[in-house]
DNA sequence: CAGCAGGGGGCGC
DNA sequence: CGCCCCCTGCTGA
């Protein structure tokens, strides 16, 4: 919560500035691969770990956890002695390549927590800094060298720079993992059961005997993707609780860097940079505006029904202005008049009629 | 009607 | 892989 993501300018036709307070110590603001470990642990909140007194860090990575179990169970889950090794970035599952893996532990990356003004309060995870951060105690910083307590303070103050608002708000060591190292989440994921899940269902097939395209199909859903990493996406959203990426002002996380900033910028920002031509509205995303312009500006009724001259503005379930004269069911009001839909929408008002 | 989260396509690096 | 785009669905005013 407390370091900066890279902000990268997601609206260019805006001047939109979100205020990352904290400079990004981590390294270059490194990509962080949307996935995560396979302990399944998708609770965000933090707010809820046994603490104990004693503080043990990791020897993979140096955190000090809040307490021996958090410790023990890292060290089970993320840095498992044996097992198969199942990777899904590389043909080899070695051990060797595991300790590799290991090893590379803490590379350059940056932390993803959307974090705003210091002034701000209500946020479940701040509640949390006292458990962390004692006025006393080791506390390793588990980027950095420095263990010394002032070495420390200066370390956080550093990195930190509103204060100390934001230090070190997780209260156990995979949380801490989590929101501090996706990085090394993406590794770990790499060495987990969950990746291993992964690529179980991870079906490649060609769609066409004739295409020589390559086809990512979830044997889970027999949803086909075009690429492999939106598979993967759709694998991490669908079929992992892990989401790695957690908003530093709310509870929310998510599973991808770019839908914590969407978040961010929509739920805890105060910029508005879409401004309508056409009236005094503004909003934060673009897709509203383009709903408000269709809404409130535009005559055009591009929904229209294939059975009558009923048409709308909306092609969605949502309320639309309701046919005239007959209800008509959602599905039988086609879409866009291309050829393909026309036709599936006949199959589908035929398949209902046959019903 | 607007805010916002979820999810997939696709592009550029 | 990160990011942007788009669409969809849910929700509440
Ligand atoms: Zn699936
Ligand atoms: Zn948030
Ligand atoms: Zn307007």
């Amino acid at each position: 919560m407390e370091a900066q993501v890279q902000v990268h300018d997601a609206y260019p036709n805006s001047s939109l500035n979100i205020p990352l307070l904290f400079p990004n110590q981590f390294g270059q603001g490194g990509s962080a691969p949307a996935s995560g470990d396979a302990d399944g642990d998708d609770d965000v909140s933090g707010a809820s770990s046994s603490q104990q007194h004693i503080r043990i860090g990791c020897p993979q990575h140096g955190f000090v956890s809040a307490g021996a179990s958090d410790l023990h169970q890292n060290i089970d889950l993320e840095h498992p002695a044996s097992g198969p090794h199942p990777c899904t970035e590389e043909t080899s599952s070695s051990g060797s390549g595991l300790q590799q893996n290991i090893d590379l532990d803490h590379p350059v990356s940056g932390p993803h927590r959307y974090c705003e003004d210091s002034s701000s309060s209500g946020s479940g995870l701040h509640k949390n800094i006292d458990l962390e951060h004692p006025a006393s105690g080791p506390h390793r910083c588990s980027e950095d060298s420095s263990s010394s307590g002032s070495g420390l303070q200066q370390h956080n103050n550093t990195l930190y720079s509103t204060e100390t608002f934001f230090k070190f708000p997780e209260v156990n060591l995979q949380q801490h993992i989590k929101s501090r190292h996706p990085q090394r989440n993406a590794r770990k994921f790499s060495l987990s059961k969950c990746a291993g899940e992964c690529k179980e269902i991870l079906h490649k097939c060609h769609l066409s005997k004739r295409s020589s395209v390559e086809k990512f199909c979830c044997s889970k859903c027999d949803y086909v993707f075009t690429t492999k990493g939106n598979f993967k996406r759709h694998f991490l959203s669908k079929h992992s609780t892990e989401k790695p990426f957690q908003c530093c002002m709310c509870d929310y996380a998510f599973t991808t860097r770019w839908k914590l900033k969407s978040h961010f910028l929509s739920k805890h920002s105060t910029e508005k940079p879409f401004q309508c031509s056409e009236c005094d509205f503004v909003c934060t995303t673009k897709g509203n505006l383009k709903r408000h312009l269709l809404f409130e500006h535009s005559t055009k009724k591009p929904f229209q029904c294939s059975e009558c001259d009923y048409a709308c503005t909306k092609n969605t379930m949502e309320k639309a202005d309701p046919p005239p004269a007959l209800k008509v069911p959602a599905i039988y009001i086609k879409e866009e008049p291309e050829d393909e839909t026309e036709e599936c929408a006949e199959r589908e008002i035929q398949s209902e009629i046959n019903k």
